[in-house]
RNA sequence: GCCGGGAUGGGGUAGCUUGGUUAUCCUAGGGGACUGUGGAUCCCUUGACUCGGGUUCAAAUCUCGGUCCCGGCCCCA
């Protein structure tokens, strides 16, 4: 816990940096919420059940929707754009594997107000940000845009009702499975190779010339803004399809290629709900990254967590300065400094043990030689200096 | 939904195939050697067989069932 809120403060630190504020949802919302969203299928993948009242609820999947619903609900006069983010645990009835748990921590952010570059860059933006602080080095950030594959497959006259199961097919890179489905359509194999060349497209934004123009300048401008902010290392990737039906433009994803099969450690894009929830329609870009995952990946490529002690442990000598002992550990407690003190009735000798085993930074010895003085030891414990300092200077010393 | 592996002191483990001793070792925790100075060493000590049924004179070990965990596939908002 001590590691996972380290890196939690982190992240909270980088969103609030780019101007985001955190919301919070309750962990369970009406079940037909993530219907709305995702539709009746996803019933098979999520705790979903009936309460005392017979209210059908479910526990939150993602955040994405409880967070529309909240705008929709309380936040929907606030000043545009809503900056957001959020972090919690999510809950999914699926099978358990490495990088993947039926609770898990999911850490997002929304921006509300408007759907142009400038939004997607800046969620964009946070996202790398955020991965960057935390300190992951292996990862990729791919973007797509899903509008490209929606145009070409309603000119190739592919219902919007096949259209999951093609990008489904798509976005798995099964390309003869692909072909087949097209060709039940009545879809060509020029026109399907012309769709399977799109999704092959990656690279920098020279790879945008078979696009539309709509959408090359699009991402032209995304990428130029990105670059402008020093977001560098994304790359075009037109194959970045996510599935997903109420993305609505630009998508992205990152990956950590430690993880193998579960890999994706962020996911996002463009999309608009809130007119699905009961307001105003309003384009919106979000992302989340997957909390456990990114920390999995840094614990792959041997990053450590070093949690560390109280600033000053106070080691009394004898029972005779324990009442001098409690007073100065008080002391340096209300002074902000933390400060920790033996309970265990042990000798010195234990005690600095104890102090050195819970990586107190420094022992504050004291002792009636130095009480006389006013003053006590305090000892350095990484090297064992040790000087005796008054007590009046003892609290600016460890400022 | 499908498939594989597993569960032994706080942590990490041996033992299980071939049933039988005081359940192994490392580590950690408490105390001591050391009376006002930690990290070393030595000694003492605390502490475990996932649950339930069955077989047997005897089950950590064999068997059946449950629970939970880990991993792979599928799926993945």
């Amino acid at each position: 816990m001590e590691r996972r809120r380290y890196y939690e403060g982190i992240l909270r630190s980088t969103a609030k940096t780019f101007g985001f504020r955190e919301v919070a949802t309750p962990i369970f919302e009406e079940t037909e919420l993530f219907i709305m969203k995702s539709g009746p299928n996803i019933l098979n993948e999520i705790y979903a059940f009936q309460d005392k009242g017979e209210r059908n609820i479910a526990l939150r999947p993602e955040l994405t929707a409880p967070v529309v619903r909240m705008f929709v609900n309380s936040m929907s006069n606030e000043p545009r754009p809503l900056k957001l983010f959020y972090f919690g645990q999510c809950f999914r009835y699926e099978r358990p594997q490495s990088g993947r748990y039926r609770e898990f921590f999911q850490f997002g952010a929304e921006l509300i107000g408007n759907a142009n570059a400038e939004t997607d860059a800046e969620a964009i933006a946070l996202a790398a940000a955020m991965i960057k602080s935390l300190g992951l080095r292996e990862y990729k950030v791919r973007i797509g845009h899903i509008g490209i594959l929606r145009q070409m497959l309603a000119n190739a006259n592919v219902p919007p009702e096949r259209l999951p199961e093609v990008l489904q097919k798509l976005d798995k890179k099964m390309y003869d499975d692909a072909r087949d489905i097209l060709g039940s359509i009545g879809v060509g194999d020029d026109a399907a190779d012309e769709i399977f060349d799109i999704t092959e497209t990656v690279g920098g934004k020279e790879v945008l010339g078979k696009v539309s123009e709509d959408v090359g300048s699009y991402l032209r401008e995304l990428v130029d803004i990105l670059a402008a902010m020093g977001v560098v290392d994304v790359e075009i990737d037109l194959g970045v399809v996510r599935g997903l039906d109420y993305y609505t433009g630009m998508v992205f994803e990152a990956e950590a290629p430690s993880l193998g099969a579960e890999k994706q450690i962020c996911g996002g894009g463009s999309y608009s709900l809130s007119e699905l929830f009961g307001g105003e329609k309003v384009f919106s870009t979000g992302f989340a990254i997957g909390f456990d995952r990114i920390l999995l990946a840094m614990e792959k490529e041997g990053q450590k967590f070093e949690n560390t002690g109280v600033d000053a442990y106070v080691v009394p000598v004898s029972d005779d300065v324990r009442t001098d002992a409690a007073r100065i550990v008080s002391m340096l407690r209300g002074s902000g400094i933390s400060a920790d003190i033996d309970i265990m009735r042990r000798k010195i000798g234990k005690t600095l043990n104890h102090a050195s085993n819970v990586k107190a930074k420094y022992a504050v010895i004291v002792g009636k030689n130095e009480l006389k003085e006013n003053s006590v030891t305090v000892r350095d414990m990484s090297s064992g200096d040790q000087k005796m300092v008054r007590l009046d200077d003892l609290v600016s010393l460890f400022r």
